[in-house]
DNA sequence: CACTCTATTGACGTCCGTTCAATAGCGCCA
DNA sequence: TGGCGCTATTGAACGGACGTCAATAGAGTG
C-alpha cells in the first residue's frame, strides 16, 4: 500500500492513462464486477477523480470501448494500392495480427458488444459496419462480393467467424500455424459467396 | 398496482416461473440494469423469495442461461436415422427454426455469454460444444468435415456465423428468404472446409 | 376444525456508485 | 526566486440496491 502524494497530470495524459488502464482491466471482468475502488487504487487516484473526468461508471465503460474500437479501425486501414483482392487481403491480415497483439483491448471490446449496453452494442457495431463496409468499398466493381442483400449479410457472418476463429486460436494455436488461419480467414469469404444464392 | 395477495406454489411451479421471467427480462436487459425489485414486481413476489430459490442474483442469471441453453440443445437433437449430411441439415434446420421462435430466450443466452462470468461463458461454452461436437458425431466417417484441428477451429467459427446470420437475418429479413438463410447456413460449412488447409 | 410444514414475507445491515465543497500541485508573472 | 491563481484532485457524506434472517401465513392432513 504505497501512499504516493498526490499527482497532478494534464487533462489529456490523465483521461489517457485511466482509458488504458479501463482497457487493460475490463478485459478479463465485466463491467459491475469492476469497482470503483480497485480502478481508482490501480490508477493511483480516487474515486472522485474518475468521475470528474467520465461522469459515471458507464459513461467510462464508453469511453474505454470507444477507445479500443478507434485505435483497431485506425491500425488496420487497407492500404491505397494495390488490386481489390490485395487490398483486402492486406487488411485482413493486419486485422488478425492486430487483435493477437492487442488481445486485451480487443476482447474488451467484443466483451461489451454483446453483453452490454444499448449505447455500448451502437459503439461496435458502428466499428464493425465500418469494418465490413471495406468489403465493399475496396471491391467497387464487385469482382469480389457483389453488394446484395444476401451477401451483405454474409459479409456480417463471415466477420464473426473471423473474430471468433482468431480468439479461438490464440487461446488455442494447437495444430493450426498462422498461415493456416490466415488460409481459413482469406479463404472462406470467396468460398461463401460462391454458395449464396444470387439475385 | 394490484397488490396481490401472497400466493403459494409448489417449488417446482415457482423455480419455473421464475426462470421463464428470468429468461424474458434478461433478453433485452444486461444482469446490472435488472434490479431484484424490478423482477420481484414483476413476478409478484417478494425480493426475498428470489434468494430463497437462488441463492444470489449471480447464481440466478445462471441458471436462467442454464434453462435457456438446456432447452436448445434439447429441441435441436439430429434425427437418428438418415444418412449424415441429411441428419446434420435437419438439425441446422431445426437450430434456426428454434432461434427465430425462440428469440428472446436465445439473446440472453448469447448476451451472457460474452459478456458474463467466468461461469458464465463456461455454461455457454458446454452448450456449443455439444452444438459443434454433433457435426463431428453426426459425420463418423469424416465425409463432410474430417476430425483434424483445423477442422475443429473452423466448426467453431462456422457456428458463430451462423449465430449472427441468424440474428441479424430476424432484425432485418429483407431481401433475403429463408430459403436463402438456410441455403447459405448449410452451403458454407462444406465451402469453408474445402478452402481449409488439411492435415 | 385445528395443526403442522414450509413457502413466503419485510425490515434491517452493508457495500458501492455518485456528489460536491474543500484542498493542493504546477505554471506564470513580478 | 517567491507568491499567486487556476484547476486537477481529494475524501467525506448521501442514496440506492444487494443480500440476510427471524417472523408470518397459505395449503394439505388427520
Amino acid at each position: 500500500m504505497t501512499t504516493t502524494p498526490r499527482t497532478r497530470l494534464s487533462p489529456e495524459r490523465r483521461r489517457e492513462q485511466l482509458l488504458d488502464l479501463g482497457v487493460r482491466l475490463l478485459a478479463h471482468r465485466s463491467l459491475d464486477e469492476l469497482s470503483i475502488d480497485l480502478l481508482a487504487e490501480e490508477a493511483g487516484i480516487s474515486r472522485g477523480l474518475l468521475y470528474h473526468y467520465f461522469g459515471s461508471k458507464q459513461a467510462f465503460h464508453e469511453a474505454v470501448v470507444r477507445h479500443a474500437a478507434d485505435d483497431l479501425i485506425a491500425q488496420t486501414t487497407p492500404p491505397t494500392d494495390g488490386d481489390p483482392l490485395e487490398r483486402l487481403l492486406t487488411s485482413v491480415t493486419a486485422y488478425v495480427d492486430y487483435v493477437v497483439a492487442n488481445h486485451e483491448g480487443y476482447v474488451s471490446l467484443v466483451k461489451a458488444a454483446a453483453g452490454g449496453n444499448e449505447s455500448l452494442r451502437a459503439i461496435y457495431e458502428d466499428a464493425r459496419s465500418a469494418l465490413n463496409g471495406r468489403v465493399f468499398r475496396e471491391d467497387v466493381h464487385g469482382e469480389i462480393v457483389p453488394d446484395t442483400p444476401a451477401n451483405r449479410l454474409v459479409v456480417r457472418g463471415w466477420s464473426a467467424m473471423v473474430e471468433e476463429l482468431v480468439l479461438s486460436w490464440i487461446d488455442d494455436p494447437r495444430g493450426v500455424t498462422r498461415a493456416d488461419l490466415l488460409a481459413i480467414v482469406t479463404g472462406s469469404l470467396p468460398a461463401i459467396v460462391g454458395v449464396t444464392p444470387g439475385r
